[in-house]
DNA sequence: CCCGTTATGTGGTAACTTTCACAAAAGTAG
DNA sequence: CTACTTTTGTGAAAGTTACCACATAACGGG
């Protein structure tokens, strides 16, 4: 029940174990074991019980895990008990599919702002508003604003990064082929879909296909 | 030298490295010291070191990398050093954002397929040609295609992947919320934006953002 | 209420990754 | 050709993460 450094890979697989939780509550079942948990998600038993061990002790000895009981214990500690409101900056290509992707409500980010440097002729979904760039400051301060997704332009990326973070921004989710040197105070995960199909061709020619 | 097993985040990092030497090539820069490449993407000059030594010596002592040549390395390495032909399952959001996106193009991979299984009023770009989802593995494997990206609703996408699979594929990039099991001899790598959100909001949690 | 069964929580260890630190190589200047 | 500087490549240490194995706790049937 140490609270201090927890990895990453951890709260990654917490958010995999809630999903297969989540399917599990689907399918009616009540309780699991780690062994059937760790079967359906492709992780090792022992790899479950010490990844919730850091967090307390949620199980039963001699039963297993309480479906609903143990998502929300691990809603609580990952912070998903509650609504998040994001701002999305770049409402280009991309930008547009996360505003119209209904998946990350249902799990409690709201994408209520969306800023632009061009807001002519853009459309945003119901219950998200759009702003120019140069807003973004006041909006995201105003509103109280702590999760950002970046999907600009690379070259804009690290600059939009220090701005939000300037308006109170602690996350930020960057989608832009570079990383952003996190500033003071704020997290930042990169995911950069290039890498990942690179690292899927090193993999193939590895192995040599084709 | 030896080619054994190369650790997943070293080819990320060689990835990451290459995004790096583009832009010093940019800047006219022909030799880098691990130092200075270490400086600018955040990672230990050893590490670096060791990460190019799982492939080689390309250094030279006293002086550092020429960045010309270890970028082709580099490429020739990962298998970069040629065009991938990918083909995208789910032409919907993402899917299209992604069919749009000339980052890949750039990249070396060539979106050249589309599958969906409603094709009508559906628009893709120029290069690319649009199948209906049953033609999957008869195209795929008419054209040779080895990689994949899978954009459908996750309830789909190990049926898809499976198929795929079949039609002779061997690398998978998912990005549907649910880690899709590997069939055999093929390499899946997922990307959940969801997931990542999630961690996001328990490091805010944590450390007590709002 | 006790005993057998089951599955958790965890100490210890194995496996893996990162970093240190230095010998060896390459270049340069005298 | 030698002395000196620079920076690589790498063995060994340190740090991190995953897994095994078992004592411990809860449950249920007799
Ligand atoms: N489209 C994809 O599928 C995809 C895939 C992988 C990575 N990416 C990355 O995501 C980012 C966005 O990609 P895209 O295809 O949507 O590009 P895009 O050009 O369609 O959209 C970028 C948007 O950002 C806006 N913008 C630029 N600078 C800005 C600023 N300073 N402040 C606010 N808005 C600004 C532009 O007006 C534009 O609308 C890029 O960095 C790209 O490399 C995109
Ligand atoms: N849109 C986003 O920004 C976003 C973000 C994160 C994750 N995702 C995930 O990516 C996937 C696609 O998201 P989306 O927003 O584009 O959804 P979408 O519903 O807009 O698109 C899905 C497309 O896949 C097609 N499809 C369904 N089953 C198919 C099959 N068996 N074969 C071929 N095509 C099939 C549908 O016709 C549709 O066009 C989903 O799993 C979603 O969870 C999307």
């Amino acid at each position: 029940m140490r609270r201090f450094k927890i990895p990453e890979v951890t709260v990654g697989r917490l958010s995999l174990y809630l999903r297969c939780l989540n399917e599990l509550e689907e399918e009616g079942i009540e309780v699991v074991s780690s062994a059937e948990l760790g079967r359906r998600c492709g992780v090792n038993p022992a790899q479950i019980r010490k990844d919730l061990a850091y967090f307390g002790e949620f199980g039963t000895r001699g039963v297993g895990y309480y479906v609903k009981e143990l998502m929300q214990d691990i809603k609580r500690v990952m912070g998903l008990n509650r609504t998040w409101e994001v701002a999305l900056v770049g409402v280009g290509n991309l930008g547009t599919a996360l505003l119209r992707y209904k998946g990350f409500q249902r799990h409690g980010f709201k994408l209520s702002v969306a800023f632009d440097i061009h807001t002519e002729g853009k459309e945003v979904p119901e219950g998200c508003v759009l702003y120019p760039a140069s807003e973004m400051e006041r909006v995201v301060k105003e509103k109280g604003i702590k999760m950002a997704i970046v999907a600009v332009h690379y070259s804009q990326a690290q600059e939009v990064a220090e701005r939000l973070a300037r308006a109170g921004v602690k996350g930020i989710l960057n989608f832009a082929p570079m990383r952003i040197r996190p500033p003071k105070k704020v997290v930042v995960k990169n995911v950069d879909m290039g890498t990942e199909l690179e690292i899927l061709a090193f993999y193939l020619t590895m192995r040599g296909a084709k």
